[in-house]
DNA sequence: CGAGGGTTTGAAGTGCATCAAATAGTGTGG
DNA sequence: CCACACTATTTGATGCACTTCAAACCCTCG
């Protein structure tokens, strides 16, 4: 019988190492230590020393950076599932970019030097993150393709649409995940952009909106509006 | 002593294959052909069978994909000493995008199933493309936030920047490596634009114009104007 | 109830796109 | 070597999408 301990369990339900064995699991989660944070924290910041990398368990996690006259620059909004941080392992063991929580987390700790170890010995692990790392690359490509050629009611739409069962029947209702001005950066623009954008988009798509609480009552018209300036087909979430 | 090949040599010099053992090079460069292409032509359009990826010798190579109204967005423009298509080995041996010669190139065309197979066994080739990818990634985290944070003339001001030696001293010259035209929507604007803002970056910074040759007085002034929009310090190229 | 953030609405400004046309450059055949 | 054709680039005029600044509204939570 194999050992087992709760955070290798956690790990098991990642796609990242979803496909290592059991005992890689173990290994990965040595130090493992579970964390709650709550929204606003700041976790760490770009070019800080990184002794781990984290799990999201629950929760919503920004990554950004900073420039020079303080603007903020979103790389990423991270649901339940993903890994953050691990790419401070290409570089040099610091962090690239900043992370806060903006919707209180359960997190998981991970040890980076133990995740360099098993990269470097372990070749299913290596595959598994290069399969992942190429995902990223594909949804960044698809983010400033986005950011190209749709326009903001578009934009709102697409990322209704990716946050939905896009093969669902019937009208769907929707909560948003997170505070419309984080939507707005999101998608790189400003929150009264997004304000007016939305009710755009109700008006061309008849969406109806609650507050945080989404009505779609026709996916089909919603995709037709959203998807035309795309280059993926309509139902793209599974690709 | 190893035997070695025109071909392996070429992978040698590349960040991707340079680590490799001189063995690996050799299975990896079985059945490599150089290949010559001029301006214009389609090397494959997105959905294509992937039977080989390519290594840039010299030329420019353009990634993109189309919308379904027509529209293109560019994914990448490649310089020498890239590989390409190398990411179908994720997407199930199909192409993700087109590729365009912009600039008459020679190209090296590799076979696919090899890399495959060398990187199921080859943990060394799978942490280099690991860290090569990572670079995708960043790279590509920079231009969102590019084009999220930079006004035009301040992108091309950047892209300047990026194609010389940054630490050079005194006066640059720099020879502008394709048209325009394409320059623009490298870098998601439209030639119009691209002209205006080019005329308004030689104002703010005094760079001098003749056609198709940039002469940079002073790198300092024009870093000091376009990456102050930026979360990367100066000298970004270093990293 | 009242304070404070999140959200919406209004009015005005800006940057880039678009359409149209002029100009510069480049390669061709005579 | 020149005239022509064709493309790349620039310039001008106008429009639109998004931003910015300002203020009102709304909602939640102490």
């Amino acid at each position: 019988m194999t050992t087992q301990n709760t955070y290798s369990s956690f790990l098991a339900a990642t796609t990242l190492f979803g496909e290592c064995d059991e005992n890689a699991r173990m290994r990965l989660s040595v130090h493992a230590i579970e964390e709650l944070a709550t929204k606003g924290k700041t976790l760490f910041i770009t070019g800080d020393q990184a002794p781990f990398y984290y799990l999201v368990r629950s929760g919503w996690i920004k990554l950004y950076r900073e420039t020079l006259d303080g603007n903020q620059a979103i790389i990423d909004i991270l649901p339940a599932g993903q890994i953050f941080g691990e790419s401070a392992l290409f570089e040099d063991d610091h962090y690239s970019c900043s992370a806060e929580v903006i919707e209180d987390a359960k997190l998981v700790r991970l040890s980076l030097p133990a995740l360099k170890q098993e990269m470097t010995s372990n070749n299913t692990l290596a595959l598994a993150m290069l399969k992942a790392m190429n995902r990223y690359r594909h949804d960044q490509s698809m983010e400033l393709e986005h950011r190209a050629l749709q326009n903001a009611p578009q934009r709102i739409g697409c990322l209704f649409l990716r946050l939905i069962d896009q093969h669902a029947e019937g009208p769907i209702l929707l909560h948003l995940p997170y505070d419309k001005t984080l939507l707005a950066s999101r998608l790189g623009m400003q929150p009264e952009t997004f304000s007016r954008a939305l009710s755009k988009l109700r008006s061309e798509t008849g969406i109806v909106i609650k507050g945080a609480a989404i009505q779609i009552e026709s996916v089909s018209q919603l995709a037709a509006f959203a998807c035309s300036a795309c280059s993926s087909g309509f139902p793209c979430a599974d690709k």
